[in-house]
DNA sequence: GCCATTCGTTTGGTCGTTGCACTATTGTCT
DNA sequence: AGACAATAGTGCAACGACCAAACGAATGGC
């Protein structure tokens, strides 16, 4: 009852997972690719077609002679992973089927850290049977995003929500019915870069996320960088400056002094401006940014510089010593990157050997939730037969 | 043909990591461990002597009723892996079993940076050959430190070796008959002291080792940290204080030009100073230095003040982004260790949050060639059925 | 001296993959 | 048009690995 059991599953999933990473294709070149036999693979088909992850698709003509295959590609009736975010001011879900395709989001405005805790948790239940109630694939499990760090599914530290840090996320979500995990939200970004963003399935990346603080996220051989005590790949208060700005921590010079949201506002308006407005929304403050940088604003501009120049500081640190092949800018860096690649790049050529390639998400203000339901789908493609079998018409 | 022998591959590694773990036991105990039943344990274990891996021990008696079991331990007719070191004037072998233990060990002084590498890999064959006649064991494979980069089995780069870079390691030493592996040699170290020392097992570990250059080798949750190029875990170059002094890679204010023996010579010795004597051995000049510390020498104990604190201040960045559980300084590092751990500590504690563990490594200088004899065996580990079967008496 | 207890082996059974034969479907050649 | 080659997918007997239970072996306690 032991091993013969995991053989079958580790060979589910060797196929499901070549689907994911080469696309649909024949029971025949399955066979070839994974080197089972072509009735091995037929059977082990069919079990996923009754698990419900898989399903035959149209016909391959190979171009040559010879009966044409029927392509098995994911997907079947379907199941789905959920991720979630919990923030200062917002909650947000998305839904992500086998093959990677958004079939839910939703964003719901919320003062998270002025609400008690179990009242924030009962209101993510709601939102996440209201999302899953329009998705026609059975889910699989559920991430939270949470904007600090994680020990299990409790909550270690969270600077910008009081009352989080011990609370136990799963147990609070019990409600949803579904497996709850909980991780940081700049490594479930770093994992939604890994996994569907143009650098795919990049071993080795960085992703850098700007908000209030900074966040970081390290995907190291293509596994998270977690540390002892789940802290690793944290980088907002790296001390590269020392004696300079203090920091909310109570230490000097930390980065998310010199790069993040506060210091570009600080540099960019006086008090009096709009921009520090504390009222107004972060999205439309660091909009007017742009446009007043593409108007050429002088002020704005040097400000976007000097933060630039900052990160090239700093990345020249996390590039030196992780050796990413890629850094992948995400949360504000993303929206003003145009004025800060060509700063950044200088700076981190200076510091650093050979050429670097840094580059803005393409996953905007998603890149968190997304990770999280990635990461709720990765037990199906570990083990498939977690997924009971469906009483088949 | 494909899935069951790997069936039989992975129960016999789980066997013998168990025996590698936890140390000798019964068959009945190893039953109970790893889930199997008595039967097939007892199958494995029959098919672990015939390869020469594990051999029959004392008997083991409980202290309660019941017949005795006959231990079973890692050792057998023995294999081992040799782990080689080519440094800038010397070469280095050392030869370990199964069981962790030395059964070899090999030191050669040797004008490597002034020789042609094919000499030197010449001479590394001879010495390899010459160790292992000793050792009654079948060695399964070698693996090479060198002081630089390396892809593959071919030298990147090596500051300090020229005519290495380029250099396909593996390939001069087909001689040896031996599969080749080739590695950093700070990376190995930090191995070493996963795999070895009185932090043996910890999942995260930082390893810090201090030369002409400093060095760096860094276990992430259990894994060493490589990144795209082979270049993680370098920390020689990391730029922690701008516009300080120049390196030899052409930039200005890398690690090692701040706490390398360099630096720590120039600050502890005028250039007059037979501290300061290029032709005098350097394990001659570091006893120097600690006696003057040991002394009381102010300015030698205000060079290792500096040292200390410089140590501090970069592990700090490698503390905040890695959150190791330990941090092992070696080479000279831990010669002089005991004037660095105050300056140090005091500097990690003033940069990052919580209790940080700084410690000497005791594997002295060798850290490296135990590291590459412990990646020699690890396939015997993984997979033991590469071993062949022995033709028993 | 007998019994309970634990160790290790033997025996029959189950499960999953393999290798081969066989059918199905298409293109090509005569 | 018909035969042939080539490729896709399935059915079936056999093999290998593990499991469960029963058995002999060795020891301590009464």
């Amino acid at each position: 009852m032991q091993t013969q059991g995991q053989v079958r599953s580790a060979n589910l999933a060797a196929v499901l997972a070549r689907l994911r990473d080469d696309g649909p294709r024949s029971r025949a070149r399955l066979a070839a690719d994974t080197g089972l036999t072509k009735a091995t693979v037929s059977s082990l088909v069919g079990e996923l077609v009754d698990r419900g992850l898989v399903a035959d698709g149209a016909l391959h003509r190979p171009g040559s002679v010879g009966r044409p295959g029927t392509l098995v590609e994911l997907g079947g009736r379907g199941v789905c992973g959920v991720g979630v975010e919990v923030n200062v001011d917002y909650l947000a879900v998305l839904v992500l089927d086998l093959r990677g395709e958004v079939r839910a989001e939703r964003r719901l405005a919320l003062d998270v850290a002025g609400s008690p805790a179990g009242q924030v948790l009962d209101a993510v239940t709601t939102l996440v049977r209201a999302v899953l109630a329009d998705v026609d694939a059975t889910p699989v499990g559920l991430t939270v995003a949470v904007p600090g760090s994680v020990q299990g599914t409790v909550v270690a530290t969270a600077p910008n929500l009081p009352g989080w840090p011990g609370l136990d996320v799963a147990a609070g979500l019990a409600g949803t019915g579904l497996p709850v995990t909980v991780a940081n939200d700049a490594d479930l970004s770093a994992l939604a870069e890994w996994s569907a963003g143009p650098h795919a399935r990049t071993p080795d990346l960085v992703y850098l996320t700007g908000e209030v603080g900074v966040g970081g996220g390290v995907v190291s051989g293509g596994r998270l960088l977690r540390g002892s005590t789940g802290l690793g790949g944290e980088v907002g208060h790296l001390a590269l400056t020392p004696g300079d700005a203090p920091c909310g921590c109570g230490r000097r010079g930390c980065w998310e002094t010199v790069v993040g949201l506060g210091a570009l506002l600080r540099a960019a308006a006086d008090p009096g401006d709009p921009l520090c407005d504390p009222g107004r929304d972060l999205e439309d403050r660091l909009a007017e940014v742009v446009a007043r940088a593409r108007a050429g604003d002088a002020r704005t501009l040097a400000a976007l510089t000097d933060i630039g120049t900052g990160l090239g500081v700093g990345a020249a640190v996390l590039v030196s010593l992780l050796d990413p092949a890629v850094v992948v800018l995400g949360g504000y860096f993303a929206v003003v990157g145009e004025f800060l690649l060509d700063p950044l790049t200088s700076a981190l050529a200076a510091r650093v050997e050979g050429p670097r390639r840094v580059v803005l998400s393409t996953l905007g203000f998603t890149a968190a939730v997304r990770g999280g339901a990635h990461v709720a789908l990765q037990p199906v493609f570990h083990d498939p037969t977690t997924v009971p079998l469906e009483a088949s018409a």
